[in-house]
DNA sequence: AGGCTCATGTAACCGGTTACATGATTAT
DNA sequence: ATAATCATGTAACCGGTTACATGAGCCT
């Protein structure tokens, strides 16, 4: 129900459409939570049905037509509490597949290893560089809020920062660790 | 699918029953990925059906009787191709359910948020801590296969620390930020 | 005419969780 | 007796993904 509530979060700032909601996803929560559009629209239908949001359509003339969302006080209320319950100790849980073959590496080459590592590092790299764009975003979406809103948003951005980093110097280590031991192998070998 | 590969990976080293397969997660894989023993059970009928295992009733006497599973020719040549797959870009990717509530914290007061941030690095640290059996844990399973093994464990577990560590380091930037706003606030509010 | 953005959905499926259910054997 | 460990499962559900489908209106 986490997307729920990321949803009544946004109506909470202003009304907005499904198509809003899905840019808005795109643009700010998508380092932690990559939402589909079509998952957004069901979502927003369940949300309707438990009565803590309304939508009413929109005609438009220059455009399809749309339906705008607004929270209700039920919503509302709902939202309120689900922040104040606070952090779970599923907060440090962190999940991840790339882990699991890290583990299993003893299957493969220390090259082939060495290789998927480097791959990674690579990615976070990439991820690095496109998220120069976030101080930006958080400037154009909270310059007409409240400015206390924004440090939120960019403690958020600082934590994908941080944690891609501290990726980027982990896979570093793994990487100078492997190629040590590719070096051993290849001197026993000539022996 | 990962939890199956997970499950082939662990076949590989060796044949066991599904109660040895919820052992070894536990013990090993849990810091990454959080497997059921109902969530096990049921992959392991999965992976029967495919062809990648299959399983041997073993009749004892001093305890109930079980299922010992081995890896098939097929399941080995599965497995391999997904290690050998490599990193793809969702290795990246982050999910979190609690930095949503961090991004929507302007909705509390920052001494809530603070509080939220406090029991979050309260709850890292009680996880660093956890983590200090993990060497012995490698030490005791690693000893009887080829050290070239243990290096890839060892991995996961830097992954761990250096992960946890840097979550408590930011919690603790955002915690200081969140202090400094509250001193203002009650500045202006004696003015 | 063709491609773009805007706009909203449905259906099938999958991965995983929760809760429940059972029963053998061993140790205290 | 009874608690703990060993051992295996089922059923209902939920959160989320993938693929598919549609269509309005704008710009070139």
């Amino acid at each position: 129900m986490s997307l729920g509530f990321g949803i009544l979060g946004f109506l909470n700032y202003a009304p907005m459409s499904g198509y809003d909601l899905v840019k808005a996803f795109e643009s700010s929560l998508q380092f932690f939570w990559h939402a589909q559009s079509s998952h957004i629209y069901l979502e927003l239908k369940k949300l309707e049905k438990k009565g803590y949001i309304s939508g009413e359509t929109l005609i438009q003339s220059d455009r399809p037509n749309k339906k705008i969302f607004s929270i209700t006080e039920t919503g509302k209320r709902e939202f309120l509490s689900w922040l104040a319950e606070g952090a779970g100790e599923e907060a440090t849980h962190f999940k991840s597949a790339f882990l699991m073959k890290v583990f299993f590496g003893g299957n493969m080459t220390p090259a082939q290893s060495a290789d998927m590592l480097r791959r990674f590092q690579a990615d976070c790299e990439a991820y690095l560089g496109s998220m120069g764009s976030a101080p930006e975003s958080i400037e154009k979406y909270g310059h007409n809020k409240e400015r206390c809103q924004t440090i939120y948003w960019q403690f958020t951005v600082d934590f994908g920062y941080a944690f891609i980093k501290t990726c980027i110097e982990w896979a570093g280590r793994c990487i100078r660790k492997l190629e040590s031991i590719e070096g051993e192998n290849r001197k026993e070998d000539e022996v």
